[in-house]
DNA sequence: GACTCAATGTTGCTCTTGTCAACATATTCT
DNA sequence: AGAATATGTTGACAAGAGCAACATTGAGTC
């Protein structure tokens, strides 16, 4: 008889749900190439045949994350009747996610490339896109309803972004203090109190700018 | 006459000094403490004389870290007139340092213990604490000088932080697309939009409530 | 001053990991 | 069937974390 299996059936995609499984275990620190073969049963070198290297069999499983954290936003999001309400929503649906997964988003967003080398990084931005799409997309919406300034809705998504995500990452490493629920109610308050600050600039302006010259310029000028 | 030299004068802050400015270089996944021995001229295991493992280096360079960021915030924030203006410059000097030592960053708040040992984790929170003071102070003198709604300031901190952060790890990670200049004229504006919106809560109370048993309770429920 | 002792460095292991190279088996195409 | 390719396997190697045993220094103490 033949003394060895060889042959895996789909090696790659058990492979992935293997790394999948032991990220949320141990952590990216925690991971290693050699437990991950050792889970899927193979031998420690196997997964060369599908993957690069380690980081690159990271990077897989930080693509899988985001496709789960669209899937995530949109669900979460869904209920909300209106489009202020949705964008509310999706904020939530981000931090629901991140407490859920906090290994997986790491993976996501802290894997990067020490020094920015532009070339390798494109592609992972682009995996990130769909996600980042749900969100601008309600923007849009809220701006077309009137909830939000009309204009070049970016600088409104990277903000909105940048408030979900820090809250995630803090509520992760324990900074907030507060259980998975508790950080939910607190994005969703946080998001209704940035969406109110954005809104007020089509009402009232004028406000906004105390001194127009002080501290502004310094801050441009100085840091 | 005597080959070796062994007894270094302050050993201690010698490594500490070229962790911190390995971890500067390489990132800490690239961090070594046997490279950080070799910098300092030392054998691989004079380090644990001084630290008990690896981790306990990392953590005392997050903790210098967060000395800096408390220094950066204290500087950025000092020419501003206004205790609002002082606020959004806070903010601006969080990620003017996030943006000047990413990789410092990164040690300091992703270091985190995988599985929330809540035993460990105390001092580390400690460690930050300072940072996290200088933006409640701030936040304290809005409330004071009726810029900011009265009551507890800790949501609104921690509001504030989040945001703040978050635009510090999306920069770092190249998410924003913004080189440094840019990323804080950015925080500048997105901190000016937040706390007008905290503001709005005093004037205009009613608006901040659309439909108030909709989707908002589907989110403390359901999540 | 010689002796003891704790602090601090050093060398030399062991174990684990990432990765490369060489080899074996399975599959597919002709 | 036979060749070429894809996929696993075993067996190296270098590098790093951490442990143990040894060496040197400096501070007391008699």
């Amino acid at each position: 008889m033949p003394a060895k299996t060889y042959h895996h059936p789909d090696l790659r995609n058990t492979l992935l749900e293997a790394a999948v499984a032991l990220i949320g275990e141990v952590g990216p620190r925690g991971f290693t190439l050699r437990e991950v073969a050792r889970r899927a049963g193979v031998s420690h070198n196997a997964p060369y045949r599908h993957f690069d290297s380690r980081d690159d069999l990271l990077l897989a499983v930080a693509l899988e994350g985001f496709e789960r954290l669209t899937e995530r936003m949109q669900k979460t999001l869904a209920p909300g009747k209106t489009p202020i309400e949705r964008l509310e929503l999706c904020g939530c649906g981000y931090v629901d996610f991140a407490m859920g997964w906090p290994n997986h988003l790491q993976v996501m967003f802290d894997l990067a490339p020490a020094p920015h080398t532009h070339g390798q990084r494109q592609s992972h931005d682009h995996v990130g896109e769909n996600a980042f799409l749900v969100l601008l997309n309600c923007i849009k919406a809220a701006q077309a309803a009137g909830d939000l300034p009309a204009g070049d809705p970016m600088p409104l998504a990277l903000t909105a972004w940048s408030l979900v995500h820090g809250i995630a990452k803090l509520g992760i490493g324990g900074n907030l203090q507060l259980d998975r629920k508790a950080t939910i109610a607190f994005t969703h308050r946080a998001a209704q109190t940035l969406f109110g600050g954005m809104a007020k600039k089509i009402t009232t302006v004028a406000e906004s700018r105390p001194a127009p010259g002080a501290a502004h310029a310094k801050v441009k000028n100085e840091l």
